[in-house]
RNA sequence: GGCCCGUUCGUCUAAGGGCUAGGACACCACCCUUUCACGGUGGUGAUACGGGUUCGAAUCCCGUACGGGCUACCA
């Protein structure tokens, strides 16, 4: 149980000076419920993905539920199969919610759209309480009137305390024709009339006390003309009917806060307000991230591929990068917030431990690439080849790789990971464990090549043939004897011994790859080079 | 333009009045390694600027500059 005080907004009326104030201080413990809710749109990115991971740490470190709501109040933007990929996203990250469409739950529906009918009554209560009111511009008079009204102090005119008055609204017509334009189903929204001249403020989990004026705010569409809440009026009354404690969400969302706490105060009462974070943002090298950001640097920005299914444009993710969820998880959790400790490699349950709000820092973190490599290195290094095992297996069958026998690929799998920093690096540093290698740089060889050398790598072969020791330690002393014997320097034979049995100039020790080859397969590897040396190929 | 948020090495960050400003990534050098990595050692590199407050400021306050976000019947 988490403690939560209540005590997160104020208003102040300048003029009178009074502090109306009300500062609740709850002590009453409250199960901690805080919720994610994207809007089904496209793919998820790095920065929701953060947001979902705060929340989730947040709530299991308290012992609270984490509540996934989809936000599809705007139809126009409805992308199907959306929905099912975040849930898909968080299913890989590890992050299951504990409520949601998928999940079920008894506050439910979780999908706005499916909870149309519930934010009318309380759109019609705030016109009730004069807090709100209708408006019937239709899109046109509302582009006539920014463009009229456009200058060049104020490039972007707002349906405010300013223009409401000049704008066709029930606050400019007389009783009779509003009701008259009703009953005709005229189409209209409904606006909150935002009171002047008060200040409003609220306190940040992270940032601390934040404060607006109300008359630089200006009169937000709540209800639209299809019916549909605005996200304004949905967060407001969902986070109350589904018991929200803790609301947190990115740092964009700060500027409409002040009319957040003001429905809230209207409908609700601060008393029922969850305590607001506002997260920052994550940053590309041109300001706030997006996918274009990683099409043009060349990293990934979504956790998984996405496809839009309506120009069929691929978008790659971290998953299909070769990013192991336990990595993307831990760089995307020190990519704003950090222990204050040099730890940076954690495990999830780690993370659950060591998470606190109050550690999240207010400013925004620039996304790097090659830090989050790092990170997925770390891990690679540090799991199990067990555990590495199925991720190996599915990049394997990308590149039509075909192995069999599991023990000889766990134990590839612990002689290369320390060079693998993408899981799809697995390919190419093992490939030639079960093919033989397509092509030999026999030039490195030949450049080098000599009688003796010759000579060595005949009586080499005879010697592998020999020996009933197939291991590395006695594969290094045959080597190491023959060379004695013969008068060579080890050094210049270890060379053309790798590219014989790799190819090339890469991989573990060589008397590692020998003794998991096997004697048969490393013998014909020698013969088979030995034969193209020969010819000088 | 207005409003809001922010500002410590190139990047992520530590240090919430008292140190040569610490760590990590990246980069460079060396060691280890008869390949490549891993690992190890060292190096380059930061408190945006100007005023206060204080015996003492990266830290508190004010201003300036810069950066970011918002400014839809999108979220």
């Amino acid at each position: 149980m988490y403690k939560i005080a209540i005590h997160s907004a104020k208003i102040a009326d300048p003029d009178s000076r009074e502090r109306q104030g009300i500062v609740y201080l709850c002590t009453m413990s409250k199960k901690v419920r805080v919720r994610f809710a994207p809007s089904p749109t496209g793919g998820l990115h790095l920065g929701g993905v953060r947001t979902v991971l705060y929340n989730y740490l947040f709530a299991k470190k308290h012992g609270g539920d984490f509540i996934v709501r989809i936000e599809d109040t705007d139809q126009s933007r409805y992308v199907p199969g959306a929905e099912e990929y975040i849930f898909d996203c968080l299913r890989w990250c590890g992050l299951e919610p504990d409520e949601s469409v998928q999940h079920g739950g008894n506050v439910g529906p979780y999908r706005q759209s499916e909870r149309k009918a519930l934010y009318k009554k309380y759109a019609q209560q705030l016109i009730d309480q004069g807090h709100a009111y209708y408006a019937f511009d239709t899109p046109e008079e509302l582009e006539q009137m920014r463009e009229k009204n456009k200058t060049a102090e104020n490039p972007s005119p707002q349906y405010d305390q300013h223009l409401r008055h000049k704008m066709r609204n029930s606050l400019t017509l007389t009783e009779a024709e509003v009701k008259n334009l009703l009953d005709q189903n005229t189409p209209h929204v409904i606006r909150i009339k935002m009171p002047e001249g008060k200040t409003l403020s609220f306190t940040d989990l992270i940032r601390g006390e934040v404060s607006f004026d109300t008359s630089t705010v200006d009169d937000k569409v709540l209800l639209k003309a299809d019916g549909m809440p605005t996200y304004h009026l949905a967060v407001v009354v969902d986070d109350y009917l589904m018991k929200i404690t803790h609301a947190f969400r990115g740092e964009e969302w700060l500027p409409s806060a002040p009319v957040h706490l003001l429905v809230w105060q209207y409908l609700f009462g601060w008393e029922h307000m969850p305590q607001w974070a506002h997260f920052p943002l994550i940053l590309g090298p041109t300001g706030k991230l997006s996918k274009r950001d990683g099409a043009k640097y060349g990293f990934p920005v979504f956790a998984m591929n996405w496809k839009d299914p309506k120009s069929g444009e691929l978008t790659e993710g971290f998953k299909e990068k070769g990013f192991l969820p336990e990595a993307f998880v831990n760089l995307l959790a020190l990519l704003g917030w950090n222990e204050g400790t040099e730890k940076e490699v954690y495990a999830i349950d780690e993370l659950i431990n060591a998470f606190s709000m109050e550690r999240v820092h207010s400013s925004g973190a620039k996304f790097d690439y090659e830090k989050a490599k790092w990170f997925n290195h770390e891990w690679i290094k540090k799991s199990s080849a067990s555990r590495l095992l199925p991720f190996v297996r599915n990049q394997f069958e990308k590149a039509n790789l075909i192995v069999a026998d599991t023990d000889q690929l766990e134990k590839v799998i612990d002689l290369v990971k320390e060079r693998c920093t993408l899981l799809s690096d697995f390919v190419e540093q093992s490939r030639f464990f079960f093919e033989r290698p397509s092509q030999i740089d026999t030039a490195s060889i030949l450049s080098k090549w000599s009688p003796e050398k010759e000579a060595f790598f005949s009586s080499l072969i005879h010697y592998y043939e020999q020996t009933h020791q197939w291991t590395a330690q006695e594969l290094e002393k045959i080597l190491k004897d023959l060379a004695l014997s013969q008068s060579l320097k080890v050094g210049e034979l270890m060379l053309p011994l790798r590219i014989m049995l790799v190819g090339g100039k890469f991989g573990p020790g060589v008397f590692d790859i020998a003794a998991l080859l096997g004697q048969q397969e490393t013998l014909q590897r020698l013969v088979q080079a030995k034969q193209l040396i020969l010819k000088g190929i």
